[in-house]
DNA sequence: CGAAAATTTGAAGCGTGTCAATGGGCGTGG
DNA sequence: CCACGCCCATTGACACGCTTCAAATTTTCG
């Protein structure tokens, strides 16, 4: 176990015994996990669509995208990850990859071999069912895009998208205040939106001009959560924090 | 074991086992497990948004739907079942409900506690990781939804979401030729793609004209499965079948 | 400092939504 | 048996939100 991989064991123990308690047995398990870090540059697809990959991978930092490509060559981005995320986890089940795995930003990346994975949810359901749990969160993610990218229009889409990565941000502590540093471009949020980035730019500009956000330079900041959040219909449940975590959101 | 009780384990079996060979450990195991089936009419919401679940769901006939509503009382189907799928497999690891679940046909319904699944889980890794995969399933289709409602126009939205039923009938041997039974209105497709019933109405012709389908009282026939795939850019692969079954679709 | 990327703005075109009206199919009840 | 009502499919006109195209400006980074 080297420094750096104390400190992987670390994040992913602060992830998923946030919501299920562990025993002495689990966090062996967990922390006998070898894994392999990576820095990549930003815009580096590092899984592709039809591999059958041998890895699962676990984000130290900076933002990472699921993405799939139309005929035309469009980007429709499924999901936006961060610090603590483990973007590929249905690698371990399903074998072939139905999507891109892309870094946004410069990332620090974490890699685990499946076969060591298996070997941890075999021998301890709890891990098992652990990670079970962060995958079926994950598809709840993926349920709050398609009800947000199929039924609000643009200025509530934004103002969803918002709410959602603004909360996951606090709960890896990634938040100062009510401000969090998002290195999201407007041409990237309209992938993930279904949007070009020009409405993107007006949306924007209309959440500003509402008093609702501040959005400059790669910052982010919400001046009002409530009529953010009304505005974008968000319901934070989805994201199935523990209590202790939603009631600092709903602080925020 | 009642025989009804059998008939909804020879349905689990065919499913889980299809990608993954069970022992009959496992084969007991699942056995073993009671349900309580229940006939339900059409449009019944039976679980809610926010509820806590104790027990998941098999579906033995008719249709059924998860679906969220705006504010305004529109709604997006997030995705639709049929025979054979288990819609809310989630609720076993995460507690809240963040959508409901109602039939959209009478649908005959099998129920199961959670406890006796997470029972079988404990007691056997394979169990659990081939439930797991089929949660992984549900959330691969969630991303089709994604890419078809972000990417594609309501034409190609309606050839995909063809393409994607036809094949899901055709994994539980529910289509006959080209012909699957399709008792979906074009309202309830429209939620499903975010678009109007007019628009559906007016793709749905589109398609006839292009000679690509029939659409007839409550059934669809694929004319032109090759032109209809491509039109929808659907890859069946997200499906995530087996060899045997992506064959036999592709034949169709 | 220069090149590439990102933001901003404006104008015009098109795909869908909205509104409205008609007709058909089917189960219920008189 | 027919009448009624409900749901569904169909069609047309118009409005609106978003896309497309284009260009200027600012920011970022090697």
């Amino acid at each position: 176990m080297t420094p750096a991989n104390d400190d992987v064991t670390r994040l992913l123990l602060l992830r998923l015994a946030a919501r299920q308690p562990f025993g002495p047995h689990e966090r062996d398990l967990l922390a006998g996990l070898s894994w392999r870090i990576e820095e990549m540059p930003a815009r580096r697809t590092f899984v592709g669509e039809g591999d059958r990959p041998k890895h699962s991978c676990l984000v130290l930092s900076g933002v990472l995208a699921r993405a799939r490509y139309t005929a035309e060559g469009n980007r429709q981005i499924l999901s936006v990850h961060i610090t603590g995320d483990m973007p590929d986890l249905q690698s371990l089940q399903i074998p072939h990859m139905d999507h891109d795995l892309e870094t946004v930003t410069p990332c620090r990346i974490a890699f685990v071999q499946h076969g060591d994975v298996r070997r941890i949810c075999d021998a301890s359901p709890l891990v098992a069912s652990s990670l079970w749990r962060e995958s079926l969160i994950d598809a709840a993610l993926h349920r709050a895009a398609i009800f947000r990218n199929g039924q609000l229009e643009a200025e509530a889409r934004l103002a969803h998208f918002l709410c959602e990565v603004y909360l996951r941000h606090k709960a890896v502590v990634l938040v100062t205040g009510d401000t969090l540093e998002l290195a999201l471009s407007q041409q990237l949020i309209g992938d993930v939106l279904g949007l070009t980035l020009v409405s993107i730019n007006k949306a924007a500009q209309a959440l500003r001009g509402r008093g609702l956000i501040r959005m400059e330079k790669g910052e982010v900041e919400i001046l009002d959560w409530n009529a953010l959040a009304r505005l974008g219909q968000f319901d934070g449940g989805f994201l199935h924090f523990e209590e202790k975590d939603l009631s600092l959101a709903e602080a925020g």
